[in-house]
DNA sequence: GCCAACGTTGGC
DNA sequence: GCCAACGTTGGC
């Protein structure tokens, strides 16, 4: 199973949003980015990902999983961007904060930090069990 | 196919 | 609110 990096802007689509969608899950729209489009192709159903607030809070807040791949992004009518549907998991017991991240020198290599404007990202499985660690759970 | 201009994102 | 980073667009 490969790991993923969701980030959103809290006052558009918040992880409380997500949660209320619960286990039928909503699509990741909206994006009009291709690595990011790139990075969601990648994706499996089963995979698990992180749920970022970027902005003010700037922290990993939740864990969803996608339960379908890649499909054409319907608020968009121009076929080049999909999206894929996730749900929400568990939220993190502790929400790891980008500044927390940035000072974990395990975590130096994150695209969080090496690209921040990437809305999509990959995570390794290293990064993935970091984090979770730093959120509580483990 | 290059590059300048422009728009957007996101951290500070 | 500003600005750096960076993606996209359009003229040549």
């Amino acid at each position: 199973m490969r790991h993923w990096l969701f980030k959103s802007e809290p006052s558009t689509w918040s992880w409380d949003d997500q949660v209320a969608k619960g286990a039928a899950g909503e699509e990741w729209d909206g994006v009009r980015n291709y690595q990011a489009r790139n990075v969601m192709r990648e994706m499996s159903v089963g995979d698990l990902g992180f749920f970022y607030h970027s902005q003010k809070e700037k922290a990993v807040v939740g864990i969803v999983e996608v339960i379908a791949a890649a499909h054409p992004d319907s608020t968009s009518d121009d076929p080049r961007w999909e999206c894929v549907d996730i749900r929400a998991v568990e939220p993190l017991p502790k929400p790891v904060t980008l500044d927390t991240i940035k000072a974990d020198p395990r975590l130096s290599e994150m695209a969080l930090v090496r690209q921040a404007r990437l809305s999509v990202q990959p995570v390794s499985d290293a990064e993935w069990k970091i984090v979770c660690g730093l959120g509580g759970l483990g």
